[in-house]
RNA sequence: GGGCGCGUGGUGGAAUUGGUAGACACGUACGCUUCAGGAGCGUAUGCCGCAAGGCAUGGAGGUUCAAGUCCUCUCGCGCCCACCA
């Protein structure tokens, strides 16, 4: 026999597959139930590393054991191919961002095929591509048309020497990646789409979703919903008021002093009343120059300037407070203002004692609200611990006037209707800016006429082309290189066919992937984004698999996108995935996340060609859990392991008899029992576990041909050319990936017997091997018969036993 | 600071969801084999102990006949977010 060479195997499998269009997804599904399996589409980085291979050939099982089990499987793949670093690659090399990016995805094509992953390649997206971001910006304008579209100023950074806006990430330190220059803060008028407005459903919703708790609750802190309250402050002496939103109506009576946002509009309204207006001038300046970065960060040190010569009344004591600006707080949160209650706000309590301030304290804890009201309100102080405490800071009323004794939660309702404030719902969400001052993204199809203002490009005109420029530096006034290219720019209007102008920003890339799902049901239709008969025969999405990182911005917005498309009439679900897992982290053998600069990256390809891409593939999946978000250090000896266990299968072959030895057949009927359920459920590890137990028993006894084409069945989805190349050995003539899934015996699968724990005081003294539905009283008179069980109970009286049929048996004896 | 999660052998991880802790694999040790290889096979392998037995799921308590699993406190680690009022 020749031995297991999986270089042979491997490529000459893959070419086959893909003549004979194996994993081509048909539509028509008659009989056949779908199953629609999603990945995350790669970006063209330009090369395959290890967590590619992860998200990739593993969930691969899943799609090949469901297709086995009669299902029609959609498992597509495709590139998210817009982007920042093809724009860079462009300056920094000299090179079309077109070129890298085309170049990029052949290569990884190529690498992604080596894998063996039954993706259909027929519909593969690539989200540069014309006949795609047609669709993208199609989309777009029906939110536009539709009131979900608007242009805002909004702060970006800005590099003063490379004439630049900056990308977050290009932001080190405050300062320019590329030149070092300090970055500001600049106001760009920038599109951004309301995802707001679907605030309150994207968190219901979520209820409705069988995903883990811990991506549900992400979502839910990331949109942040909170319900507060509005209270106007009056200034005393000007007929202007200062509201403030709180989520803290309760503490209102500790509110000691206001603080503004350094870019509130009420300051320059001040002005004639202020006496220190040169030191807020500079206050307000210094704060400009400060990134969001910088203000959002950790920093002990509150800055601030008090409004010198006004004074708020604080509308629940009616007492005179001081106004501070400081840009800890922001101008885009709530009002812009907020009431300062040091006594139970740690930033608030930080400014207030850097300014000397007062501190009022409003809410005692539960034990000193003992204290404070002996007996008079005992029964309710229980009533608040038994409801709990929802939240750190909950207690009791204090320094509140009539509200004195009442718990801090009820309080917040009566404060804010007796005060005379308004409740209000707001969110930490904010609404998503989607225009790059870039390159290499999707046009924005809007067009800027004096006359007409923002006008759509119309249906017809679509796609708004990408055109090929030569000079990809920025156009220096922050807009992108596409303001440079006058021939493009400068169109008539198609309202009033005046002259207008193109918008020049594209499209921020999280905006491309919002809808590749949909594309997948129905790739290439030149008439819609996708008919919506295929999208209803595929959507929504049964499985996505991705990682963590994109829990709180990719799949939010991709939900929001269905949502809004949902509104329009233009698809059947409000919500794009039945079901989200994150899977977990491949690190390099030291542990630490590969890096080329700790030099511990693996490389798949260098892996493959040793050991073949069946072995990485069932290694991936047999190195932890999958659905769980751990991090798991890649082990060559482990890896090893793996091409052990298939070398071992490939030498079965030797072993085949005429018959099976009966441990061997349930052995294996156990294993495939396991598999079945294992898969679904995404445990590949425990499922590889129990073909290595199989082959244990196996190679113990013989194996007859019939269960071991059974073990090569069940083993088709993690190991596809090997299984492949013994099938063919056996004669079969079609693929073994086109057979069924095999049924387990379940009368082979079940022991006769099982292993019963004899536990005496809680501890196990003995263990019984008994027939599986043994009566209780045999099992009691069969463990009182064993030496070890007796020297336990003897001269003791039995108080207590506990029968757990097919499990154990506990006694409670006497001292 | 907030949110979420996780701590099980030398290592990655199992554990029917409250029921015999450590499946499977790696590593290690000893042995056997030999077209001497980064090969294959066998046996052993949580810790202490000659044994009987005892101790073990980060630590301390608790509930229970029974706790890795539930509760309380505590320590450590990881991830995400972060001046969001």
């Amino acid at each position: 026999m020749e031995k297991y060479d999986h270089k042979a195997i491997e490529p000459k499998w893959q070419k086959y597959w893909e003549k004979e269009g194996l994993h081509k997804t048909p539509d028509n599904t008659k009989g056949k139930s779908n199953f629609y399996l999603l990945v995350e589409f790669p970006y063209p980085s330009g090369n395959l590393h290890v967590g590619h291979w992860y998200a990739f050939s593993v969930p691969d099982i899943l799609a090949r054991f469901h297709r086995m089990n009669g299902r029609n499987v959609l498992y597509p793949i495709g590139f998210d191919a817009f982007g920042l670093p093809a724009e860079n690659a462009a300056i920094k090399n000299k090179i079309n961002p077109r070129t890298w990016t085309y170049d990029n995805m052949d290569y990884m094509r190529k690498q992604i095929r080596s894998m063996g992953a039954s993706f259909d390649w027929s519909r593969e997206v690539v989200t540069c591509d014309p006949d795609y971001y047609r669709w993208t910006q199609w989309q777009f304008l029906q939110f536009f048309k539709n009131g979900l579209a608007y242009r805002k100023d909004t702060p970006v950074n800005w590099c003063p020497s490379c004439k630049t806006v900056l990308a977050n990430e290009q932001v080190v330190d405050g300062h320019c990646e590329r030149c070092g220059s300090e970055v500001e803060q600049r106001n760009m008028l920038q599109w951004n789409l309301k995802i707001t407005n679907y605030a309150d459903r994207l968190v219901d919703d979520l209820d409705k979703l069988n995903w883990p708790e811990q991506i549900k609750d992400s979502q839910r802190n990331w949109i942040g919903r909170s319900i507060g309250a509005e209270f106007d402050f009056s200034v005393v002496g000007v007929k202007e008021k200062i509201t403030v939103f709180t989520t803290r109506a309760d503490t209102l009576f500790g509110a000691t002093y206001l603080v503004l946002a350094p870019e509130h509009g009420l300051i320059e309204q001040l002005k004639g009343r202020l006496s220190n207006w040169d030191e807020i001038v500079r206050y307000i300046v210094l704060s400009k120059k400060r990134t969001e970065i910088e203000r959002t960060a950790v920093t002990k040190d509150k800055t601030g300037v008090e409004l010198k010569g006004v004074k708020a009344i604080n509308p629940a004591t009616k007492l005179e407070i001081p106004i501070f600006i400081a840009d800890y707080v922001l101008a885009h949160y709530g009002t812009g203002a907020i009431m300062a209650v040091p006594a139970h706000d740690d930033r608030d309590l930080e400014f207030a004692k850097s300014f000397n301030l007062p501190i009022k304290p409003v809410i005692a804890q539960i034990d000193s609200a003992r204290e404070a009201f002996p007996g008079l309100i005992r029964s309710k102080i229980e009533s608040i611990k038994e409801s709990g405490f929802s939240h750190a800071g909950d207690g009791i009323l204090i320094n509140s006037g009539k509200f004195d004794g009442l718990p801090n939660q009820e309080a917040k309702a009566k404060i804010v209707a007796e005060v005379g404030g308004r409740e209000k719902k707001t969110y930490r969400l904010r609404d998503w800016v989607v225009s790059r001052q870039r390159y290499w993204g999707v046009p924005i199809p809007i067009i800027h006429c004096e006359k007409c203002g923002d006008v759509p490009v119309g249906d017809t005109d679509l796609p708004v082309l990408l055109p090929d420029v030569e000079d990809y530096l920025p156009a220096g006034d922050g807009r992108s290189p596409l303001a440079k290219v006058r021939e493009w720019v400068e169109v008539k209007c198609p309202t009033c066919k005046g002259k207008a102008e193109r918008e020049t920003d594209t499209f921020d890339t999280f905006v491309d992937s919002s809808w590749y799902y949909l594309w997948y049901t129905d790739p290439r239709n030149k008439k819609e984004f996708a008919s919506r008969k295929k999208m209803d025969l595929w959507m929504p999405v049964n499985l996505y698999s991705g990682g963590a990182e994109h829990t709180t911005m990719h799949v939010l917005y991709s939900r929001f996108w269905q949502k809004a498309l949902f509104d329009l009439g233009l698809v059947k679900d409000e919500e794009p995935y039945t079901r989200r897992m994150n899977r977990g982290l491949i690190m390099g053998p030291d542990g630490q996340k590969m890096s080329k600069s700790r030099g511990n990256v693996i490389d798949p390809d260098t892996v493959v060609a040793e050991l073949g891409a069946d072995t990485v593939r069932m290694y991936l999946a047999f190195i932890g859990p999958y659905h769980e978000t751990g991090t798991y250090p890649w082990s060559p000896e482990g890896i090893s392991g793996v091409r052990r266990f298939l070398d071992r299968v490939w030498r079965l072959q030797e072993r085949i008899g005429t018959t099976s030895t009966e441990a061997v057949k349930r052995s294996l009927h156990v294993a495939i029992k396991k598999v079945t359920e294992d898969i679904p459920a995404l445990k590949f590890n425990t499922a590889i576990a129990a073909f290595m137990t199989f082959l244990n028993e196996a190679e113990k006894g013989t194996l007859a041909t019939a269960e071991y084409k059974l073990l090569l069945r069940a083993l088709a989805p993690f190991a596809p050319h090997l299984t492949e190349e013994l099938w063919r050995t056996l004669e079969e003539k079609g693929s073994i990936h086109t057979e069924d899934w095999p049924v387990f015996d379940a009368a082979l699968s079940e022991s006769a017997t099982v292993r019963i724990g004899i536990q005496v005081n809680g501890k196990v003294r003995e263990t019984l091997e008994v027939v599986k539905d043994e009566s209780e009283a045999e099992i009691l008179k069969k463990a009182l018969a064993h030496p070890r069980v007796v020297k336990w109970v003897e001269g003791k009286e039995i108080i207590k036993k506990v029968y757990v049929p097919g499990r154990l048996l506990s006694l409670v004896v006497s001292e």
